[in-house]
RNA sequence: GCUCGAGUGGUGGAAUUGGUAGACACGUUGGACUUAAAAUCCAAUGGCCAUUAUGGCCGUGCGGGUUCAAGUCCCGCCUCGAGUACCA
């Protein structure tokens, strides 16, 4: 009777989902527990090796918590609207759902072969019209909502519409659009409705604005900051241009503080939260406004609002710079000057954004020929433009200190302006100063002699005095734009009354997509959806009609835009804990039973997409009051990514023939990826495989190296186009899939990356052929197991792992509860233990692992129960562990010899018995220790 | 540049947080079983020296320091990786 994984594991696959054994209730006397692995979205190449690693890690431990007695629920679903399968639509005009529909029964079949214990009652799909009806609800809860910063909370919009109509908005601090106007009561009531609805999108959650967006021609659509990387699109590399377009936006900068803030109660990896406190980039300084000098042809002063870090240093200031985009430029420029910035405006808005970034060192800028007047010394101050002052930051203004910041100080110097030192004792003909630890003030009137800290707050107090500048806090979060020119995504729940965006009502949502006959943008540059014939909102019969009856009365458009792909992620942890409900996202009995997240496990690349705009959302529906708390994943770990070892043979240049890796040295060669498959783990070509697969090689002449040719490797990503790719269900029809489980464990730190190498697979198969043969000690290699009691030995074993393997699973080091196991096993086996006591808890603790397995064995053992639905305390066995411990004794630091004592003696106890041993009174002869030190359970130190 | 993380055998990686460095596995070598292969089992495996055994010295990127004791703590470097970047 051999181990035959094959059988065994279709069985239980079968079992448990005939049973539904996963299966979590909304209600329990149990207390409840919450794993979430991030779903994935379902891509056409399905699952390889290194997507399940989290799913494994989540996998493990809700099987360990169930055991434990929770009540776990662990569902599983799928962000399903996106990119792939959208181009794959353009390309062969197949719908998206059908693709879609069939990459996700891809990924059912991978998971169920992995043996993963998801609830799949409550599956939820974003694409699915039942599911997305609820991203759109949440859409319009924002547009209802504004952003009240005094009770710093989302607030409803007919609050704001009742103030503005008692008392206008002078009172109001709100986050809100920059431009605003100040009105009074009376003031709002006599605007139309337009004006009143235009003035109230400056202040929704989520509005319509003219962005400067990062558009991908390309792709045909805006991305979002976090999915542009270098000045190319994350996802194919395309050049992103700026772009101004009207889109949808969320406020999310309302939420800048409090995303920042809240990081300190959650148990997040400390790497993440840096960097999203990185993307926040708060940063606290001062806003001074610099008034400029009329002159020339402009007769009126106006305003430079300039955002600083460094108001203490505002005497230093020797010249202003503006972003070539910044609106005054053209107003404040004077004739002298107008050629020489134009053709300077004109000469950076070719370069692009790489080129830009690319080339930080040369200094270029042009002098505007206006004059500010300088706050306190009433100095005048020339106006530059510079390409180094970006017009997305801050007010696209800076005042310019060259003595305390280095770019200023190499501007200045590149265009000979003066730089005035204003620092206490410190030499700035090198380069600027900018360490505000050691920074004393000089040269500038009434901060004089005053540090960093008590000069930043004299200044301000006296700008505020005079009316031009306040202390400020600026993010460099910007709101984030929420409008993709794509079919497949969510609609949105509007439509356009006069220009005017408005919602649909609740009742009618889900607004579902409409079909099109092609999935490109129209002839006239409108989305995808602009093709759709029938997509009109008949308002008074409340549904969508065909375009042609669009009248602006009664029948009006819709949005031709789709939410962007975070919409559907960024509540959907919520979502499955009530997912059939219709009526509402959630009952609230279901979110007060399951609370939150109580452990998350994702990839960290989401850190400053999903995992923020997830949380901004949270933290919105807490202010609504739907749910309890203002994090939704108590506990976050981010697994590590699975590399790939790409294989490859190397081409000489303009030849046919193709080099062996030992012999490309001083030749000109072009590697190129070779099939891994094609590849022995003596890194061996397999050629006429090769040939085979790439038949432009039949005829290539292949140079070998002692008989061999051996192909070069490198560890890159994962991925189709490398050729490195290792598919799950090979490994699981050759080894089984709890080998594969534990092999992924076993492969190093969960959160760390590394790449997957094949070769040590056997050891963990090997092993769990061992475990078999534990339980199978009958002559013919039959199942047997005696009713004898364990022997002390066995029992020793035992509890060292279960106690071990607690601890693994409680700071998610899985790796090592391999090989504790490992141990285990082979001190059992060489011990010839066959007792039932011994190896009915060994299965159990093994179980979340190798959960097929352990079923099998735990049905030989006679339990009609299967072993994933009963409960198990066991994990709470430390009391049984040890009696007795050996000691290495050392003499002056080097280890002598070794005592057994008892577990339970102190310090002192230990101490005088190590002393009055004979082996320790051979190795003194007589000589009187200075000191002894002892370590409970560990060590004793005799210093002589 | 800034922020974070990591450097341990031929390889992946352990080390109870200051207490016998190299667990466990792969690989390699030798052996047993077998007609043979596979599978399985046993032994050796950081380096150097010694050997009939017992043993000795060195060793966790580099250089210092604290300590009876340092892979672990402190100071100064080097290398690699990740994120971010003209953020005022």
């Amino acid at each position: 009777m051999n181990y035959n994984f094959r059988a065994i594991e279709a069985k239980w696959r079968n079992y448990w989902a005939q049973k539904s054994t996963f299966k979590a209730d909304n209600d329990s006397a149990k207390e409840k527990y919450y794993v979430l692995a991030m779903f994935p979205y379902p891509s056409g190449a399905g699952l390889h090796v290194g997507h399940p690693l989290g799913y494994i890690a989540s996998d493990i431990y809700a099987r360990y918590k169930r055991l434990k007695g929770f009540n776990v629920l662990q569902p599983m679903g799928y962000d399903s609207f996106g990119l792939p399968a959208e181009q794959y639509a353009i390309q062969t005009g197949q719908h998206p759902s059908v693709t879609t529909e069939a990459n996700i029964a891809r990924y059912r079949d991978q998971f169920d072969q992995l043996g993963f214990s998801y609830d799949w009652s409550r599956e939820v799909r974003t694409s699915d019209p039942k599911y997305y009806k609820w991203t759109q609800w949440i859409f319009i809860q924002l547009f209802n909502s504004w952003y009240n910063k005094d009770k710093d909370r989302a607030e409803e919009i007919e609050e704001l519409i009742r103030i503005f109509e008692e008392e206008g908005n002078s009172n109001i601090n709100a986050a809100c659009d920059e431009d605003v106007p100040v009105f009074s009561a009376t003031e709002w009531n006599e605007l139309n409705s337009k004006k009143q609805e235009e003035i109230l999108l400056k202040y929704r959650l989520t509005y319509l604005a003219d962005t400067e967006v990062n558009w991908c021609p390309e792709l045909g659509t805006v991305l979002a900051n976090d999915e542009v990387i270098n000045g190319v699109s994350e996802r194919g590399g395309y050049p992103v241009v700026r772009k101004k377009m009207t889109q949808w936006n969320m406020r999310i900068t309302a939420y800048a503080q409090r995303l920042l803030d809240d990081l300190k109660e959650i148990d997040w990896p400390q790497s993440l939260k840096d960097a999203q406190t990185n993307w926040i980039g708060r940063s606290v300084g001062a806003s001074v406004t610099f008034n400029t000098k009329p002159s020339g042809n402009s007769k009126t002063s106006y305003p430079i609002e300039v955002f600083t870090t460094r108001p203490d240093t505002i005497f230093g200031v020797s010249f202003m710079t503006l972003a070539p985009e910044h609106e005054l430029v053209s107003k404040i420029t004077t004739d002298a000057q107008k050629e020489e910035v134009e053709t300077y405006i004109h000469s950076t808005s070719q370069r692009s954004e790489r080129d830009r970034l690319a080339d930080v060192k040369t200094i270029t800028g042009a002098f505007t020929g206006a004059y500010v007047e300088h706050p306190f010394t009433k100095e005048s101050i020339p106006i530059w433009i510079g390409d180094y002052v970006l017009a997305g930051y801050g007010t696209g203004a800076v005042m310019s200190v060259p003595s305390g910041d280095q770019r200023d100080y190499d501007f200045a110097k590149h265009f000979k302006i003066p730089i005035p030192n204003i620092f206490e004792g410190i030499d700035i003909s090198k380069e600027a100063f900018a360490d505000k630890e050691l920074t004393i003030i000089a040269n500038s009137e009434f901060l004089n002699g005053l540090n960093y800290k008590d000069a930043t707050k004299r200044v301000i107090s006296e700008l505020e005095k005079i009316g031009q500048g306040i202390g400020k806090v600026n993010y460099r979060l910007r709101d984030a734009v929420f409008s993709r020119q794509r079919y497949w995504g969510e609609p949105f729940p509007v439509y356009y009354v006069d220009g005017m965006p408005r919602m649909i009502q609740e009742a009618f949502l889900p607004l579902k997509l409409p079909e099109v006959d092609k999935y490109l943008p129209t002839d006239t540059g409108e989305p995808p959806l602009g093709n759709a014939t029938k997509w009109a909102w008949d308002s008074e019969h409340s549904k969508v009609v065909d375009n042609n009856l669009i009248d602006h009365v009664k029948v009006f458009p819709l949005e031709l835009n789709t939410m962007p792909g975070w919409a559907g992620s960024s509540q959907y942890f919520n979502r499955y804990m009530d997912p059939e409900n219709d009526k509402a996202i959630f009952s609230q009995e279901a979110i007060k039973y399951w609370q939150q997240v109580d452990l998350y496990i994702g990839g960290v690349e989401h850190a400053t997409g999903h995992l923020l705009y997830s949380r901004f959302w949270q933290k919105f529906m807490f202010d609504k009051g739907l749910v309890p708390h203002k994090e939704y994943a108590r506990k976050l770990i981010n697994q590590g990514m699975i590399l790939g070892t790409s294989a490859f043979v190397y081409r000489e240049e303009g030849t046919n023939r193709l080099l062996s890796r030992g012999l490309i040295k001083g030749i000109n060669v072009t590697p190129l990826h070779a099939d891994v498959s094609l590849v022995n783990s003596s890194d061996e070509l397999n050629i006429e495989a090769f040939k085979e697969w790439r038949p432009e090689f039949k005829e290539a002449e292949f140079i070998l190296e002692n008989g061999k040719y051996l192909v070069g490797r490198e560890v890159e990503k994962m991925s189709k186009s490398k050729y490195n790719v290792v598919n799950p269900d090979a490994i699981c029809e050759e080894y089984g899939a709890d080998s594969l489980r534990m092999y992924e464990m076993f492969l190093g730190p969960l959160e760390q990356s590394k790449p997957w190498n094949t070769a040590g697979i056997s050891g963990v198969y090997a092993f769990l052929k061992k475990l078999w043969r534990l339980y199978h000690s009958g002559p013919e290699g039959e199942f047997k197991v005696s009713e004898e009691p364990a022997s002390k030995a066995a029992l020793k074993s035992l509890h060292k792992t279960i106690k071990k393997v607690e601890e693994d699973i409680e700071s998610f080091s899985f790796n090592t509860s391999v090989a504790t196991f490992m141990i285990c096993v082979n001190e059992l086996l060489s011990q010839k233990c066959t007792s039932r006591s011994i190896l009915e808890p060994l299965a159990i603790i093994i179980s979340p692992y190798a959960p097929h397995i352990a079923e099998e064995l735990w049905e030989k053992l006679g339990h009609t129960q299967s072993i994933s639905t009963a409960i198990f305390p066991i994990f709470e066995a430390d009391h049984l562990v040890e009696s007795s411990k050996e000691y290495p004794v050392s003499f002056n630091g080097k280890m002598r010899f070794t005592i057994e004592l008892p577990l339970d003696m102190g310090k002192e106890e230990i101490e005088s018995a190590v002393m009055s041993h004979e082996k320790t009174k051979a190795q003194l002869q007589g000589r009187i220790p200075k000191k002894v030190i002892v370590v409970p359970g560990k060590i004793v130190n005799i210093v002589g």
